[in-house]
DNA sequence: ACGTTTGGTATTTTT
DNA sequence: TACCAAACGT
């Protein structure tokens, strides 16, 4: 292995420590800029370049897919030529756990080709196992009950512990019961969620000595980053995994955990010096990125929090400017603020890329992304919902979905009857109970349904579906991707019935899904390119499910990044803007309502947001917001009063400028509802006009360009009449209400001359 | 079986 | 507001 002679250049005596200390477990307490990803690659670099272990002997976790990417390119760079075949296990806690299952799935106890379900997917299911139940969703949320199986899972707490250690309480033993009925559903699907990822790898190793040994003598060095966000069982995993050789290297910094929420744990921080208690421990104390008076703040910000080792960042940058104050009238001032600082800016020299809008939640989103569109400012919108959940997109991938596991059931019923054939609720019903009955999959009834009474009446639909997936199943080979994407439009026609849905909006739809099939011709390139084997089905819905945008090429990488504050953790930018500093929205009400833990965690959020800032850093808050559909005042955060106010440049008056009122003309003709048309522009209906209900029409009675009548819609021509999957439709021509598909039997059409 | 309307409700962050 | 489920009518 040959690599470029400066690994070792332009570290601090700690830094250099830490890359080098390679013996034995070490744990890095590294503050905001100090050099983490730094010393991180390097580390790596060092190991290969010392000969200490092949590349695929490294296993190295980030917690986000952006982070993973980033680390991968920088050792990339560091390393000359390539690793001679080998590769470090380098990704996310969940892509890494996800491959060791892949090799174990029978020890794992599922089959090979189980699928991972996403929050979407896992909230049906506990929909579905609270209506067996006769749960009301009244009486929890399933949201509530998808964070309360989290929670458990995240402590390695299957449903009989779960249900063992709430006995007494009545609440959780309802939902303990679902959390058992869920899991008994995902087993039958094959599936698992995101943290049963987790929870199984733990198990996997747990139970299975033989596994455990063999990636126990694999991983010789073993490297987590953002170490103060793991959750027990993924720390307990790594811990077990470095029993071996005992290189465990961590680095973390408790200031900057914010997934609290999703189980973190700083306690892990503890465990690890118990664990391991010849570990050496290194502080990275100098921050290496931010001004001086956007760290002193951000110091100031954090020195709030009670729980918290005492530490304070030391800066070698110069002083900087002040930190911007600026007070918005409203959401849609913000943004125009902030787009007009950012042309002042980018005049003076600084180019897209050095910008970052950072908000709490990611409803804030949109007022930014209309107002850069309209200013021709170049952004980028990080997270929100991907690409690969919009429904369209999603309807296609279940097909794949199912064509990989017919025992995929979420995905099953979400397309049996998309686009429409006459498959609905009682049908579906019908095919559960006998599943359930019969104890195999739904998918085997539904091809089997001709041997079913019960499901006389719908067989032959049923039949035609599963002849459908049967015949793209040829198609599921590495390689023919591509083949089965085109054979799912052909056979299905759902591109069609996007656009005879809703010829506007089906558009759009048609645009995204033919994004997929380019998506598909990329990572089957990649995949040639970087692995040198065909894109197999399974790697491709694990790529979608499991990956975010991070991997999503642009035709530029000069934009502005716009995004929560959560996805910005590790990145850092020139000019931070921190919008939507207000009670209740940041810090948010959600958390404030819970305990003083919630605000600390919000006040680390804050840190990071604001060490996020190289050169500038503004703070932004409206003087009102518009919250479900209401305005409402708002005051400043509580975090900008921390800011000492020699900090502060609160000069910034409201952007002068003829968009700058507080009333918007925009807002107020932007409504979709005219004023004075009747409901929805149809007529209504005039008493006394009755139309007797008949026999259903009879098809050969009526002709294209007869005038008829309806009862609602009132007068129109006869467009077209035609069959549509055994069903007879009438397309006509209102007068009033436009072009609108009826099925003949129920439209009630009468004649008029 | 399907489409439309209505009424009720949720609203954080991510793999 | 925006989204969803149940209710209702076709």
């Amino acid at each position: 292995m040959s690599l470029k002679n400066n690994i070792l250049d332009n570290l601090n005596e700690e830094q250099l420590k830490a890359v080098t200390h390679t013996q034995g477990a070490v744990l890095v307490l590294a503050g905001a800029g100090s050099g983490k990803t730094r010393v991180l690659t390097r580390r790596i670099a060092y190991i290969l370049q010392e000969g200490l272990a092949r590349a695929n002997q490294i296993l190295a976790i980030t917690f986000t897919n952006k982070a993973a990417a980033q680390i991968k390119e920088r050792v990339y760079e560091l390393c000359d030529e390539d690793f001679k075949g080998y590769f470090p296990w380098l990704g996310t806690m969940h892509s890494c756990c996800l491959k060791m299952l892949r090799q174990y799935p029978e020890e794992a106890g599922f089959r090979s080709n189980f699928l991972i379900y996403d929050t979407d997917d896992k909230k049906s299911v506990i929909k579905n196992c609270m209506k067996q139940l006769n749960i009301s969703d009244k009486a929890f949320t399933p949201g509530y009950i998808a964070s309360q199986i989290s929670r458990a899972k995240d402590d390695l707490m299957g449903y009989t512990e779960y249900a063992a250690s709430n006995a007494n309480d009545f609440q959780k033993k309802a939902v303990a019961r679902i959390y058992e009925l869920y899991q008994v559903k995902m087993k039958e699907y094959n599936a698992m969620d995101f943290d049963d990822i987790i929870f199984n790898t733990y198990f996997l190793l747990k139970n299975n000595r033989h596994v455990l040994e063999y990636f126990q003598n694999i991983f010789k060095y073993i490297l987590i980053d953002e170490f103060q966000d793991t959750n027990i069982a993924q720390y307990r995993i790594f811990a077990m995994l470095s029993m071996k050789y005992k290189n465990l290297f961590v680095v973390g910094d408790d200031d900057q955990s914010i997934y609290s929420f999703r189980g973190a744990n700083i306690k892990n921080i503890l465990n690890f010096e118990k664990d391991f208690p010849d570990s050496a421990v290194i502080k990275l104390e100098t921050n290496y990125r931010s001004c001086e008076n956007i760290l002193k703040a951000a110091n100031f910000v954090i020195r709030n929090n009670v729980a918290r080792k005492n530490k304070t960042l030391k800066t070698n940058k110069p002083e900087g400017s002040r930190i911007n104050l600026y007070k918005a009238y409203n959401e849609l001032n913000e943004a125009i603020y902030v787009a007009s600082e950012i042309k002042k800016l980018i005049n003076q020299g600084y180019s897209y890329k050095d910008f970052a809008v950072l908000y709490r939640t990611n409803a804030q989103s949109r007022v930014f992304e209309r107002v850069f569109r309209e200013r021709d400012l170049n952004y980028r919108i990080f997270g929100g919902l991907s690409f690969f959940s919009r429904q369209e997109v999603k309807d296609v991938l279940a097909y794949m979905r199912v064509v990989f596991s017919t025992d995929d059931d979420a995905s099953l019923f979400r397309i049996i009857n998309q686009p429409k054939r006459g498959i609905g609720d009682t049908t579906i019903k019908k095919i559960q109970a006998i599943a359930s009955y019969e104890s195999c999959s739904s998918y085997e009834v539904i091809r089997n349904s001709d041997k079913y009474d019960q499901l006389s009446s719908s067989c032959t639909k049923l039949k035609a579906f599963s002849d459908i997936i049967e015949k793209l199943k040829e198609y599921d080979m590495p390689g023919r991707l591509e083949e089965l994407y085109d054979n799912i439009l052909k056979l299905t026609g759902i591109d069609e019935y996007y656009i005879l849905e809703d010829a506007n909006l089906g558009k759009e739809r048609v645009e995204n899904i033919k994004e997929l099939k380019s998506a598909i011709v990329t990572m089957n390139q990649a995949q040639e390119e970087d692995y040198g084997e065909l894109l197999s089905l399974a790697a491709f819905l694990e790529n979608v499910t499991l990956a975010t945008d991070a991997d999503k090429e642009e035709a530029s990488d000069d934009y502005i990044s716009i995004m929560t504050l959560h996805s910005a953790k590790g990145l850092e930018f020139k000019v931070v803007f921190l919008v939507g500093m207000e009670e209740g929205l940041f810090p948010s009400f959600m958390s404030m309502s819970e305990s003083f833990e919630g605000l600390e965690e919000e006040r680390r959020l804050c840190y990071v947001g604001i060490t996020r800032a190289m050169d500038i850093l503004y703070c932004v808050y409206a003087e009102e917001r518009t919250k479900f559909g209401k305005t409402q005042p708002c005051d400043q955060s509580r975090f900008l009063k921390e800011i000492p106010r020699e900090l502060i440049d609160a000069g910034k008056k409201a952007y002068k400028g003829s968009e700058q009122s507080g009333f918007s003309f925009e807002r107020m003709f932007s409504q979709d509802k005219p004023l004075f048309v009747t409901k929805g522009g149809k007529p209504v209906d005039i008493p006394g006009l009755k139309v007797s209900s008949e026999a259903p029409m009879k098809k050969e009675e009526y002709n294209i360009g007869d005038r008829v009548m309806h009862k609602k819609y009132g007068e129109g021509y006869i467009k077209d009449l035609y069959d549509d999957n055994g069903m007879d439709i009438v397309e006509v021509n209102f007068d009033m209400a436009g072009v609108k598909r009826l099925v003949m039997e129920f439209a009630k059409l009468q004649k008029v001359k």
